[in-house]
DNA sequence: ATCCTGACTGTTC
DNA sequence: AGAACAGCCAGGA
């Protein structure tokens, strides 16, 4: 191990199904880091940065409204996955929140 | 090596 | 309902 933070993000984001979305605060908590939704986001920007952008389904997180905190090529992304916006520009969380469980094939 | 920035959340008033 | 406070890690200059 001594993997950084992020690497386990990165990993939980991966999990994320798709045309499903999850939640910064959900990815925090379930890889053991509460309150650590800002990490995700932090962990997110870093792979925008200089970073290079492995197969991260990082469109797939959103914020707790749900809806998407950068917004552009994201939502772009969600909905070619089949994700769909309200008229305020967010998702309905009930019906494409992930419940941190993958559905079985 | 140090300082600054960056894609958040839940609670409380 | 809207605003403020506190907690957290890594990379770039």
């Amino acid at each position: 191990m001594a993997e950084g933070l992020y690497e386990r993000i990165y990993a939980a984001v991966k999990r994320i199904p798709e045309g499903r979305v999850a939640t910064y605060g959900q990815i925090a908590a379930m890889i053991g880091i509460p309150r650590g939704a800002r990490q995700v986001g932090y962990a997110m920007a870093a792979l925008g940065r200089g970073r290079p952008r492995p197969d991260i389904p990082w469109h797939r997180v959103v914020n707790a409204k749900g809806e998407s905190s950068i917004g552009g090529e994201q939502i772009s992304r969600l909905q070619a996955e089949g994700v769909v916006f309200g008229t305020n520009g967010r998702i309905d969380l009930k019906l494409f929140g992930w419940d941190g469980i993958e559905e079985a094939e």
